[in-house]
DNA sequence: CCATCCGA
DNA sequence: TCGGATGGG
């Protein structure tokens, strides 16, 4: 479990919406759905946004209420899109499906006994993000002329290399990995209520006196998204291991312990594929009225459910003046 | 996030 | 006995 390990690395620090107003924040935006859709849609209710043919797009639901949150903290997202799978990550992406066939197995078995918690959880796991879900999304957030930026591979590591160039301010991301892929400053919880957390890279490193290097080593010691971590060893065992012996492998040795491509690894973090031949433009003007007509007429979303949504878009666009001309 | 387990 | 890792809810 790599992210659990990481968060007790991190240095992380409470904030304020205020500390960060005007901020241009790279958002993970596969990401930021899922976080959306797990916590906040829940998946609960889908006649509300299941077309005829039974397409759920819920994800619909999600971006209307979850922009908002944004805008009236004069906060600028960026969403950027995943672009191709890469092959380390399509074993773990394989196994997430295994686990997801596993839990469907469970799911079916929960319907036929009537267990209705036990279902309304597993549905909530057995969810994914689906082709319509990714194009939908975009195509809303290009009515309401957010920003958008497709990355080659991985759109985490496209979000710490914009924060890193100083493209924007922060990353936003729930997911400690930006850490490991050397963003500077990455915004937390910006979807749940309550305040933000901020994830300190420069601090982190100081706070353990370790490289960069060194703490992809602790969290491949750990376990990440793409290995599966030496067992019995957890942050406080790697952090010391890998500072005596300088790195992992002085550490593998002496446990007489082997790690799978341990170098492709720590590329996939320290060096990975990104670009900087994108563009976004800031200045927003969203077109709410098409956007409303997309979702409800279109994708015959129930009106009432993103209303509110959509008057407080329009609410905190005017108040901040995001959009000059309308 | 907490309870339990494991190993030094 | 205790710090750290693990696993389940």
């Amino acid at each position: 479990m790599g992210n659990s390990a990481l968060r007790q690395l991190a240095s992380l620090e409470e904030i304020s919406f205020d500390d960060i107003e005007g901020s241009i924040v790279a958002i993970d935006a596969h990401n930021w759905l899922y976080r959306y859709l797990t916590t906040t849609v829940k998946w609960t209710r889908d006649e509300v946004y299941t077309t005829e043919d039974g397409t759920e797009v819920a994800n619909l639901v999600g971006v209307v209420q979850g922009l908002p949150k944004f805008f009236e903290h004069d906060l600028t997202p960026v969403f950027v899109f995943d672009g191709q799978v890469t092959d380390l990550k399509s074993d773990e992406i394989e196994s997430r499906r295994e686990q997801r066939e596993k839990l469907e197995d469970q799911l079916e078995d929960a319907r036929e006994e009537g267990d209705a918690i036990e279902v309304a959880r597993l549905e909530a796991h057995t969810q994914r993000l689906t082709p319509v879900i990714q194009e939908t999304t975009r195509e809303l957030l290009e009515f309401l002329d957010v920003p958008i930026v497709e990355a080659p591979f991985e759109g985490e590591a496209q979000a710490a290399h914009m924060a890193r160039t100083g493209a924007v301010d922060y990353a936003g991301t729930e997911d400690y990995d930006a850490l490991l892929l050397g963003a500077p400053k990455t915004l937390r919880q910006l979807t749940s209520k309550g305040d933000p957390e901020l994830m300190d890279f420069d601090a982190t490193l100081g706070e353990h006196d370790i490289t960069w290097e060194q703490l992809v080593d602790i969290a491949i010691l750990c376990g990440t998204d793409f290995n599966d971590g030496i067992s019995g060893v957890g942050p406080k065992t790697a952090l010391k291991g890998v500072k005596e012996h300088g790195d992992l492998f002085g550490f593998l040795e002496e446990r007489d312990e082997y790690i799978e491509s341990a170098d492709q690894i720590r590329a996939m973090f320290l060096d990975p594929e990104v670009t900087d031949d994108y563009e976004f433009d800031t200045e927003m003007n969203p077109d709410i009225d098409a956007a409303r007509e997309y979702v409800t007429e279109e994708w015959k979303v129930h009106a009432d459910e993103v209303e509110r949504g959509f008057e407080r878009i329009e609410e905190s666009i005017t108040q901040t003046g995001l959009d000059q001309w309308s």
